[in-house]
DNA sequence: TTGATTTGCAAAAACGATTTTGCATCTGAT
DNA sequence: ATCAGATGCAAAATCGTTTTTGCAAATCAA
């Protein structure tokens, strides 16, 4: 009856048709007003504010997939981060600065330097709920950081269809960038090397697949070397605060020591505080080494000695990785093993560094 | 002659129309293999091979856009964060979660929780030469953070046609978040009200209408209360090892200060190691004054005492002026004040917080 | 008045994909 | 031999835009 072909149903957002129905004009003349095209295009000015009114009335909202559809030039390599809002981000930093550049740098000619980098966020455990994460209409290719074993466990069910590249975490059938396995190790040799004999681990609940790694490689290598087993700090979050609360309980508890290891900076941070208000120097006292996350470790007090991959390092061969599978046409899922790094500064009694 | 219908030259990127001509189907058949809907489409096993191999041989990457467009659903509202490559990043982090926050807190219930933020990176001074910028078409709002003086000067000229907030930036036309003004002030009234005369800032070069304003406002202040001016410290940039340097030069060079304020809590840390490389004490030689810009200044040793915008507030308030302007019908583009927040630790004389 | 311009806009043709529809051609059962 | 159903695919419709084309009505020049 009403339903005219032209009315069109209104629901959802409004459209330029929508537009053209509540002013009584053509689509076209409705898209060269909102483009402020109607000069050369010479629309009425009465009719330009018709148009104009009824889009600020319906709220318009261009669709940018139509816009870019119809006029966006070659340009549409789309390139993903994804991430779960609970992690540490400060490391999706590198990677997006790591893609541009990758990117600048012609590692992927047929984009002809065009593209975009969205971020896409999940809750922990729930990026199978992720919009376009199946369907592959939001991105051509993703970096996954920071999944859980549920994550994994979906990413392994239903393998995703373009390319992607997982950080610091391995599923068949998907490449994957990973830090060294030696780090717990070497940190736990850095400190016997320097003569300490009761180690202790500062590590997050609940530990991933990587600090996994990285404690059991310490308590294992520290084990063999010294015939007894280190001591483990829980803290309770990956924070400073955390660290310190949870060094600082351990202090109190009684057990003395004389290396610490913190998987990462901020644990190290935290634990420097703990371990200066408990009258202990670093190193003469205890001797500490982290993991080399934190850009400013060099300026702890004293410089934080570490031992791991850097995160541009991680960033930049996730990028390597992910447009040589967007330009490569073999299926290669390769696993890169990024090496470490050991920076010896103060804090495990070597010079400033 | 050749140039059939069929054939539509294959300039540029693959499309499905280039995968059926190479494989000699119809496009139907290519999306349906392309998507591993063959089987329930009932493309023939041979087929499906040809199609397949026809689009590994073409480096086929489908077309966000046109996917989205077709089959996207509702979800369509594109966020971008646009930033030069130069600037100091971390704050990033905290707009793309302040963008999530508020999309997910409904704030703009139009886009039905669905939405996509991008980050665009542009070399400093060439945000004009941006895909998409003018044009609209690549996202349907953005947050500009980071532009110097001569982009800025091109934001003048031509306002970008979608809701836009600057932060740290006055243009007209434009909705901005800035710091609150009196920063620089509050700074130099802290270190008076502990007792310190001889006062020193020091800041990076150039210097930002940001940190301008610090550097004048503490200047004017400090010699408003004391009678004498300042001293003024320059980084080359506002890192770590500049500001170790900066101030390591200055120290050298004679001038006993006992009050320092920091522009950034980058240049505060370098400034620490220099202060205690040149055996003095603080607080109690030179009390320092950082802007709270790190998350991690309360555990400088000693504590840092701030005063400053949280990057948090800054990006909270960005994100929600954003969607305001987003959702509201009024061309309402406000300046939005971020009240500065002030924080006495220990590097200031105070107890530690 | 009449032909040539201008003005104002509607209608149609893209952009690149997905999905629906429709139509041959085979296969198998009777 | 005939018909029903399956099989395999091409053709068309659609998503929301922008741009091009075309055409009537109004204006101007003679």
């Amino acid at each position: 009856m009403g339903k005219t072909k032209l009315t069109k149903k209104p629901r959802g957002r409004a459209t330029v048709r929508g537009i053209a129905a509540a002013a009584g004009v053509s689509i076209g003349s409705v898209s060269s007003v909102l483009n402020n095209r109607h000069v050369e295009r010479r629309i009425a000015p009465e009719t330009v504010e018709k148009i104009r009114a009824a889009a600020a009335g319906l709220g318009y909202l261009p669709n940018i997939s139509a816009k870019r559809l119809r006029s966006g030039g070659k340009n549409n390599v789309v390139l993903a981060l994804v991430t779960s809002f609970e992690a540490p981000i400060p490391l999706v930093n590198h990677f997006i600065i790591a893609l541009r550049a990758a990117m600048a740098a012609g590692k992927f000619p047929q984009a002809e330097g065009a593209f975009s980098v969205m971020i896409e966020m999940f809750p922990a455990g729930r990026l199978h709920e992720l919009p376009g994460l199946l369907s592959g209409d939001h991105f051509n290719a993703a970096i996954l950081l920071n999944t859980t074993a549920e994550d994994d466990a979906f990413l392994n069910r239903s393998p995703l269809p373009y390319p992607v590249v997982l950080v610091n975490r391995l599923i068949a059938g998907y490449a994957a960038v990973v830090e060294a396995p030696e780090t717990g190790s070497r940190a736990a040799e850095i400190l016997i090397r320097a003569k300490r004999r009761r180690l202790a681990v500062i590590h997050g609940s609940p530990l991933t697949q990587t600090t996994r790694a990285r404690v059991n490689g310490f308590m294992h290598r520290g084990a063999e070397l010294l015939g007894q087993p280190a001591h483990e700090i829980k803290s309770g979050t990956l924070s400073e605060l955390a660290g310190y609360d949870a060094m600082r309980a351990f202090l109190k508890r009684g057990p003395e020591i004389d290396g610490l290891y913190a998987v990462s900076d901020a644990l190290a941070l935290g634990a420097y505080r703990a371990l200066k208000e408990h009258g202990l120097k670093i190193p003469s006292d205890v001797a500490v080494v982290g993991v080399g996350d934190y850009e400013i470790s060099p300026f702890f007090d004293p410089p934080l000695t570490s031992v791991g991959v850097s995160h541009q390092a991680l960033a930049e061969e996730a990028s390597r990785l992910l447009l040589q599978q967007l330009g490569g046409v073999g299926a290669a899922r390769p696993t890169v093993t990024v090496p470490l790094t050991e920076t010896l500064r103060a804090s495990s009694g070597h010079r400033a560094g």
